[in-house]
DNA sequence: GATGAATGAGTATTCATTCAT
DNA sequence: TATGAATGAATACTCATTCAT
């Protein structure tokens, strides 16, 4: 890589870092692009040289993110193989790491919002905006073929799980309402365990409601 | 009710209404106090008579748009008794009720948007904005009392089932992704009985991960 | 007229003048509309309750300036009664008056340019700044019919007559190319009358109005 | 010419072109010097080696396609001997010729618009933008001396003819008023006759249609 | 000569809110 | 109560021009 090349990403970076710390802090609507581009050291226009606009770059900040939360999460997997030794467990653990880095982080949770939710996953597949930026569904499809249980409608399994948590999480951890995310945790965790239950292949199974 | 008390209720009315049609057909962002004021055939002061700002109203309208939509899905359970004759199937019967009015009217569903979660619940019981908007928790408790199951922390069994099918419902009906509404149907009604299954009080039951 | 209308008389008017001076000193792509509402003691705002652009309230100018001057150069016909006791001498009159007031007030002429041409005449008829802005072509067909003559397609003769006087004047008076207005006079009066006596009509004439 | 200079011409070449089309299709206000070099292929900076600012380029332009037209007019004139037996003769010719490239090309009539005029015949003259620009005025006095009529201040005669064609023409080409250039010609034409009548040197002169 | 990344001055327009009537 | 004229802060975005490579 160039030099050129170096002085432009090292541009890019701190617009996004920059965008980060003040759409976490003042929200994106109280900041101006005026303000991230002074505070990222480089002039108004040069923003227009790399983002279209804030909403370019919140965007691709959620999928970053988003994807740095699930390979933190995920990381762990291989240190804890005996807690993860079934498909329902590793689940369960990567939701619970998950949930810690939110509960450490609120801000975190807050910026990428009811915004953690199955746009995303879709999103962040397609535009990966640091080049290790990871595939959920890919990954998700590996972990499936990791375990000998087989799942009808994997998808929706996946869909329904991740809205339940991103939703339930956004309330108990930001307001503690209607119960804090502590105490939430094994009314969730054992709603996802049925989740997951009722997607197991079998023969007689249909879905009915 | 005076005369001047009529006008009054008339341009408060007037207000919400074309409020309503705006924040559907163009968004809140989208939308001036002078354009509602001017359309509601008042003057943009009088806007301030009645509400603070436009998040005001905007609230205000999400409240009593929720609250018509649940008394409308609850209006047809009378006649409906044999099919609600256990609490399961009359929760599934107000949820069907609700989905489908959202399934026809996808603006709606736009405007309460991620709104129609628990922090609604808690707005809408304390700031009615018509004298008959309802008290959801009130309701609920009333629904609960009239059939002989009891169930653990039914707040908490209900801001499950309350976050699961805003979620999934705002995805699948406005995108229908990852399936359309009437294919996730079956899916999402299944593991709505299987929370509420979760909750139903017993002797040895506890709550574990 | 009330006390408020008053008030909304005297800032559009000083708005009006304000961009007048400003257009001829600095021209109007030099002149912001800051400036305009600055100078003229108004808020920025208060700009756009009057006029949708700066390229409005040129138009607007445009118009009036224009109707002023016409009405200027035919104010004196009354006080030269012998002078104009033809139409064609009538025609000459108001034009060298017309051209005196522009020799007088370059910028003036600058300023309405090459503007002051046909385009003009059909707006300003429709759409008065002032309510006692003139009707330029109701004006010129009261002036023919003062006279005995008739003539072929007067509109097409108004027309090259303006077209004539409009674009030779500019390059003569602002840069006395090819020569100044004075010596220019003779030659472009003779070109008039010119095209006046051929538009006369008579009997074998076939194109009639 | 070198291979260095013959890439140096295309890229001037490359320039001028993409710039007119670029000015023709979203006028001058409307196109960034950004545009132009990315449209002609070469960078940014480039443009700047060229040409001073696009208002250079744009006179350039004008001037250059004035040229073209002209010529194309007066190349016919060969063949048609005939009809262009006397001066008049040979001007009307000439006018026509351009008028009707005019009516073919309204894109090009707006482009050169009010600006061909007097002014440009001065500017053709001094700064040719291909070596091959003809030179004006050399050719009007060329043309003179083909025949045997003598005429007054030939430049005063040229300039009227050439204001009131072009200003006459844009109005009738582009807006068809206040008649369409097919109607407007003969009237045009007279008149133009005329000019140059009036001009012609002898005791006896009369302005006469 | 050629490039194109970086610059930052420049400006139109919106709109929530106030307050004199 | 009701009005609507007036305010002026706030901000996104463009683009001509430069200059290090």
């Amino acid at each position: 890589m160039g030099k050129l090349d170096e002085n432009k990403k090292h541009k890019r970076d701190s617009l996004l870092e920059t965008a980060f710390r003040l759409f976490m802090s003042q929200g994106i609507n109280n900041t101006s692009i005026s303000d991230i581009a002074d505070q990222a050291g480089v002039a108004k226009g040069t923003f227009y040289l790399y983002f279209k606009d804030k909403y370019d770059i919140n965007n691709k900040l959620i999928c970053h993110k988003s994807s740095q939360l699930f390979r933190n999460a995920s990381a762990g997997l291989d240190d804890h193989a005996e807690e993860a030794s079934t498909f329902e467990d590793t689940m369960i653990y990567i939701i619970d790491s998950t949930i810690n880095q939110l509960v450490e982080n609120p801000n975190l949770l807050k910026f990428i919002a009811k915004n953690l939710s199955w746009g995303i996953f879709k999103n962040v597949m397609s535009t990966p905006v640091y080049e290790d930026d990871i595939d959920f569904r890919e990954d998700f499809r590996r972990l499936l073929e990791r375990f000998p249980e087989r799942y009808d409608d994997p998808e929706i399994m996946l869909f329904m799980i991740v809205e339940l948590v991103s939703s339930t999480c956004y309330s108990a951890i930001l307001y503690s309402e209607p119960v804090d995310m502590e105490t939430l945790k094994p009314y969730l965790y054992r709603n996802i365990r049925s989740i997951i239950c009722s997607h197991k292949m079998a023969e007689s199974k249909t879905a009915d409601a």
